[in-house]
DNA sequence: GGTGTTTTTATGTGCATACATAATAAACTT
DNA sequence: AAGTTTATTATGTATGCACATAAAAACACC
């Protein structure tokens, strides 16, 4: 009755996440340690530990040094979303994408912006909003500022073929951000642009991303009724 | 001139970023293979390896065999999401956590579920409704489905104390699932229990689990008016 | 008995080396 | 010219070894 032999982490992942599931190791158990799990997989503790950190990485184990490594009580579901270029996002769906730009104007922001942004309140930024669409039905509006200290070339552009969303990706490196998912009802002036009734659930993206400590650009995108994004767990 | 030294592979990893975020390398450009950069840098490719596949993670870096690891050109953002169990969540925002149990019952679910959770029409489910309480309030109604075929001995829960979504995670493994991100809007039934008016814009989660190829569980989670979440990218 | 210190231990990581693999480019055919 | 084979190359990964580091546990001390 000699074990199998695991030759690479793929597979040592594979058995763990199987035992995981087999039971065999409960929730909040404390399994073998990377030196003994070599031993028995027959491979390098090096190859264990590669299956052990991805696994740990989709939260189903919690390590710690000198503590080890025990399956989690509760697997804290990591669902990652592709937030992409909305262009992508259309035309991988199979439609075709088109764009509107509505308005572009500089401008001192409300003070919720300035804020946000933690821009001087008396200092102007550039406001575009734009309706992007899917097989010519509106499909979202977006509604940004730009920081046009971060990026002064931005003032030669006017959006109207090009969207913000992708000039600033080209343009404009960021270096961290942060976004918010929530649920708002759709206001007059946002019924009118979707073309869906007042009061509507529009699924709701924030965003905001900095350039070490400027912000660069903070977006509002609203998505027409019965939008949704999914991804695997 | 010698170049400064880069001992692990988090500083490999900064100094990449940096290059990427200063325009030394932009994004399309192919960037140096992993032997020159190890060489560079001072250390082992095995380093370099480790660094840019972490970058790679994040959609910064595009890496494939042969062809070399270039900086993407458009960042897929990849947000994600930390779906707790909702007492954590809740308690964790330092507030107080409740629940009530609004409904259990043993029925044969609509069509719409059945056909989701790919059980045979006349197979019943065990349906339960619950209210998720934060500092007294509703925070989230919970309406969920269950196949007691997977846990049978989740009939002898009434889950008037403890909630499915916990029970579940402690007793029944899954081996992935589905997540669906969306805003609904809040029907008479729906306002009455989160106590927020009619057609109210709810954040919503819909989520089904299998183990192998047997639905676990299908949930719907409606948030009240205002949930967000929020991730850093 | 409580507090600070040392030891132990499991994970975390770096390195040199070797080979695997995918994908392109080059060489070669028909 | 078009298709097919072969060589090349960059990433992907396995291994043994060494040492780093965090944290628990044992110990010493007052």
């Amino acid at each position: 009755m000699n074990t199998p032999k695991f030759r690479n982490w793929q597979s040592v992942q594979t058995e763990v996440l199987r035992r995981i599931h087999a039971r065999e190791w409960r929730p909040g158990d404390l399994i073998p340690n990377e030196a003994d799990l070599a031993l028995e997989f027959g491979c390098a503790r090096t190859t264990v530990n590669r299956a052990l950190r991805a696994v740990a990485e989709t939260g189903v184990l919690d390590r710690r040094r000198k503590a080890g490594t025990r399956v989690a009580v509760q697997p804290v579901a990591k669902a990652t979303l592709n937030i992409a270029v909305i262009r992508n996002e259309v035309e991988d769906a199979g439609h075709s994408y088109d764009y509107q730009r509505i308005k572009r104007r500089e401008i001192a922001p409300p003070p919720s912006v300035s804020k946000a942004m933690k821009t001087p309140p008396d200092q102007w930024l550039l406001h575009v909003c734009a309706l992007h669409l899917a097989d010519g039905a509106s499909y979202a509006y977006e509604d940004r500022w730009i920081n046009p200290a971060v990026v002064p070339s931005i003032l030669d552009e006017n959006f109207e073929t090009i969207s913000a969303n992708e000039w600033l990706l080209k343009h404009a490196p960021y270096t961290h951000g942060e976004i918010k998912f929530s649920a708002t009802s759709a206001t007059q002036g946002e019924a009118d642009v979707l073309q869906c009734p007042l009061q509507s659930a529009l699924f709701t993206i924030d965003r905001i991303t900095w350039d070490i400590d400027t912000a660069v650009t903070s977006v509002r995108l609203l998505f027409g009724p019965g939008h949704q994004i999914r991804t695997d767990i």
